[in-house]
DNA sequence: GCCGCCATTTACATCGATGTAATCCTATGG
DNA sequence: CCATAGGATTACATCGATGTAAATGGCGGC
């Protein structure tokens, strides 16, 4: 036999199909007994609902897409945390998705196969173009997370990335260092993440009266451990090394020092170091690493609020918000803490 | 105006609907010229199937869902990568859970909310019982990873815990230690990993003809750094300390390096350090840690091709599968490497 | 010229749950 | 004792896609 449907627990207690329906949405106006003698024939069947006769009924599917672009990378893995937590608190189910950072995969998550599953998507973009959301189905609600091109194209949660990136460089330069290097940096791209605290960085240095050294604002291909070695190794084969490097996320930085520390560097001793997002690793690794620490839950929870908030009123609903969320330069070793 | 329907694209096409649904599913006895008009009418008004609808009538819903206990553990945001490539390669969508190793979360993976939209189960588990899955509604088809305890109650892939664990004792036995603990070991507890890693740590001394010292095999609360570090000063500070620890994942690992470096322990000088898992952050520390390297993107592909398969057959399909996947011993600094 | 075959297309019922609106029923007031 | 309010329950239509079975239509063969 398959398994019980809303008919079957009817038929059982003796009642009509809208009434367990009725039970199960509780329905205020259902006699107690009643309530009852269902409960009971949906114990008794082990029923339990049909998410698609519902979902196809009600047009809804109680499901969030949250797409982040790598999940080992472990920014995204506890923010990914923090947001089914939330999502999971307020009665939802979160569909987490990898992008890769490829755009057509984020493109995918907003208007794709994907979105298909889900009453809203939460996206971290890293390729996303300005234009791409200009066509957007404004049916599904979106909330992007990070940095993104075009404000007010869709609810927005971030840090303020370059007021981060200026602090964490007056930290570098209270702590007298001079020649301060930006592994991820980038001042021509879009208005990314990259974008924003390169020039909060700037920020720093011509507040302090410093030019800053072109040769110092370096890219990265991707943000991961390989990557942060790669560019210590390059930044300190220059004809005037760094005495600091400002890496745009904590593996760029756990990367470089591990490269610093095989190539004979002393950190902090030679070279300071400071990442982004303090993940846990931050805090074990030897030495610790100075970071600038986003809010995390506090991200998450006002995605998820935002985003919720925004399905629940059906229609475009009011213009786009942006909200900004805390953070705070935790000092530890490899800057001296 | 709401999403278009397969009803809409048939009316601009000028066929029935069950045409459009024929073009869609490539039903072969379509005449190219309706077909190419059926295409023309979902492109000009953007028509894509609404799932509900296809899954309520097919009773499938393309959603596997995958179940680990912490995505901030790098081991599963790893696995969980491969697991949602080799899916996606399959033309399916993975739908993650974690489960925080909670009991009440696993059971839900497997029989709750969340197993309504998925076609079948991939569990990573931890605080399952045997019992929890003598019952199991069979209409789900599961796959555990990693250990558990009823062999035969579903397919199963895992490396060969006892012979890694073994492998990594004589490694350590090798190199001259004699004292070797293990981080999160466990002699008592259900056939789970840490009881089989633990046995196979005990096989490798008794072969060597050592007494297994059981205030060296030390249960952890969590796999995670903190708890790696709490254990290394514990042991540390035994009478008779350990010159080696053997840890069943590399956050112990890492958690333990950092706590013997804050007490001046030197790795490998004075301690030599063995983890699991063989995440990216191994290849990085300081010192990089020697670990076991399961065989990552076998395991997910195994795992998605076992149920898939039985999605496929339909029925409770042939008795339970018990698959093992490689492994090999990774030595590097923390061993002397 | 009629028949039957087969490719193509369609009408209709169906999957399971729920909104709408109608019906039933009981208690209360006059 | 009837009218009526409103609580409790139900019949029916509906969400969107697809399986079933039947209808349509073109073509070759006798």
């Amino acid at each position: 036999m398959g398994r019980p449907r809303i008919k079957d627990v009817a038929e059982y207690a003796g009642v009509s199909a809208k009434t367990v329906s009725n039970v199960l949405n509780d329905y205020e106006h259902v006699s107690e007994q009643t309530r009852t003698a269902v409960r009971e024939a949906i114990d008794a069947l082990g029923y339990r609902v049909n998410i698609a006769g519902r979902q196809l009924r009600r047009g809804r599917t109680g499901v969030i897409a949250l797409a982040v672009p790598e999940l080992d990378i472990a920014y995204f893995a506890e923010l990914a945390k923090h947001v089914m937590a939330e999502t999971e608190r307020r009665g939802s189910t979160t569909l987490l998705l990898e992008t890769g950072g490829r755009r057509e995969r984020e493109l995918a998550a907003v208007h794709g196969f994907d979105a298909q599953f889900t009453d809203g998507v939460i996206l971290s973009p890293l390729a996303l173009q300005p234009r791409d959301l200009a066509g957007r189905d404004t049916r599904l609600p979106l909330v992007l997370l990070g940095e993104c091109n075009p404000p007010g194209s869709a609810d927005h949660v971030a840090i303020d990335n370059v007021t981060a990136a200026r602090e964490a460089t007056e930290h570098l330069l209270a702590r007298g260092r001079r020649r301060i290097a930006v592994v991820g940096g980038d001042l021509r791209g879009p208005q990314n993440t990259s974008r924003l605290r390169t020039v909060g960085y700037q920020e720093a240095l011509s507040a302090a009266g410093l030019p800053v050294p072109e040769e110092l604002v370096l890219p990265v291909p991707a943000f991961r451990w390989a990557d942060g070695a790669a560019a210590a190794r390059t930044l300190m084969r220059l004809p005037q090394r760094p005495d600091a490097l400002l890496c745009l996320n904590d593996h760029l930085a756990l990367g470089a020092v591990r490269a610093l520390h095989e190539d004979g560097w002393s950190v902090p001793g030679d070279v300071e170091v400071v990442g982004f997002d303090d993940i846990e690793a931050t805090r074990f690794s030897i030495p610790t690493i100075t970071t600038v620490a986003p809010d995390k839950p506090g991200i998450a929870r006002r995605a998820v609020e935002l985003l919720l908030d925004r399905i629940d009123a059906g229609g475009p609903g009011g213009p786009a918000v942006d909200e900004t969320a805390g953070h705070r330069l935790i000092v530890r070793e490899s800057s001296g803490g």
